[in-house]
DNA sequence: CCCTGTGAACCAATTCACAGCT
DNA sequence: AGCTGTGAATTGGTTCACAGGG
């Protein structure tokens, strides 16, 4: 085994995926899995997963394969996701709403515990048992509960200030929505999520 | 100029960041720029950016840099956004909801113009004047329009399939909201977007 | 002097192919 | 025989550095 000093970025982002192949396998009971049947699943290549996981160890056996259970418990040990991260919520419009209603964080890692706008009509109304705050009051509840991530579904005018102030407050993930890059501290990790992008991305090859 | 029989995916990748960049600067009546300036914006390399711009012609002027409107111009052609996509949208969820309100799409070269669920609930309702058809149409209405690109909202559990319906009817670009990789010819363009992936790439790196 | 476009050099990522264990 | 882990080979991507035009 050959523990890299660090790890490619590009093998980081690669290995939430393959977590979420071997969860849906441990959904059906399998408890065995090999390189080439999660490559299949993922539309990756066998060697190319069986060099990703030796970053990290070896966690396969000769002959047998991967044990799905022994490595979901590895993954989620890598991404840091044994216990749950809190994620405060910026922007309650209509996709910071669909995100406070979507089911699925908790068993991936994840519990949108705070919300916040400065619209006075959403402040104080509960969706889905949370309350909507008040945007002043974010860098105070925010430090105090020491959350580390945020998602931001601001309008794109104010998402570069709203993303720095976040960054004060103490965050250092965000998961930004607003249809622009972000220019902050290079400790802060941000993803961007832009369904214009990637349909542009497609049109590229259409007709 | 050295215009490449084919072009990095990963190049192409990068247009559409490029594109929103150039139409922040048009907002602010910025005539010209430079590899540099957009470089700083995106976080990017100037080099980068020369290079990949430079694999579909020479945009540029020695000196000056680039001509704002003329490279928008370019780079909507190179993207096939000179005309509006018409998009249908698959599972009228929050998600699905949300996308329909979204008032974005239509300056940036799309259009959801349809939109199908399985739910009597919902079938018949309108969304911002979109009125949600019996997906059972689907691949009927689909077909006739001419739809070319598809938003997959609909649970995990039934991706797959109404991915294959849309193939079926004619569909070439998917944009995967489900959590899990498609399996589709290769023909089918399809990007993922997919929270819980980005922020467990993020969680990598913290604490 | 400013900035592009581009070979050349460099660095990174993927695939190959096989030793070695089950 | 089946499958992992991994050096070596290969392929791909990025940065350098500079000629040349404004």
């Amino acid at each position: 085994m050959n523990r890299k000093l660090i790890i490619p970025d590009i093998v980081v982002g690669r290995l939430p995926r393959y977590l979420q192949a071997l969860q849906r396998l441990q959904k059906r009971a399998v408890q065995t899995t090999s390189s080439k049947e999660l490559g299949d699943i993922l539309g990756i290549s066998a060697a190319q997963i069986r060099k990703d996981l030796s970053q990290f160890g070896e966690f396969g056996k000769q002959g047998t394969g991967y044990s799905v259970p022994f490595l979901i418990d590895r993954l989620e040990d890598i991404l840091k996701l044994k216990h749950d991260w809190d994620i405060a919520l910026v922007g309650v419009g209509d996709l910071g709403h669909a995100i406070i209603r979507y089911q699925g964080f908790s068993n991936r890692g994840f519990c949108v515990s705070m919300a916040f706008d400065n619209d006075p009509e959403k402040i104080g109304t509960s969706i889905n048992g949370l309350i909507v705050e008040n945007i002043q009051n974010m860098p105070a509840r925010i430090q105090e509960a020491q959350v580390k991530i945020a998602m931001l579904t601001v309008p794109a005018a104010f998402a570069q200030q709203v993303a720095e102030d976040l960054v004060k407050a103490g965050v250092t993930a965000i998961l930004n929505y607003a249809p622009l890059v972000l220019s902050l501290p290079k400790h802060v990790q941000v993803e961007y999520i832009d369904p214009i992008i990637s349909l542009q991305h497609m049109t590229y090859y259409l007709e």
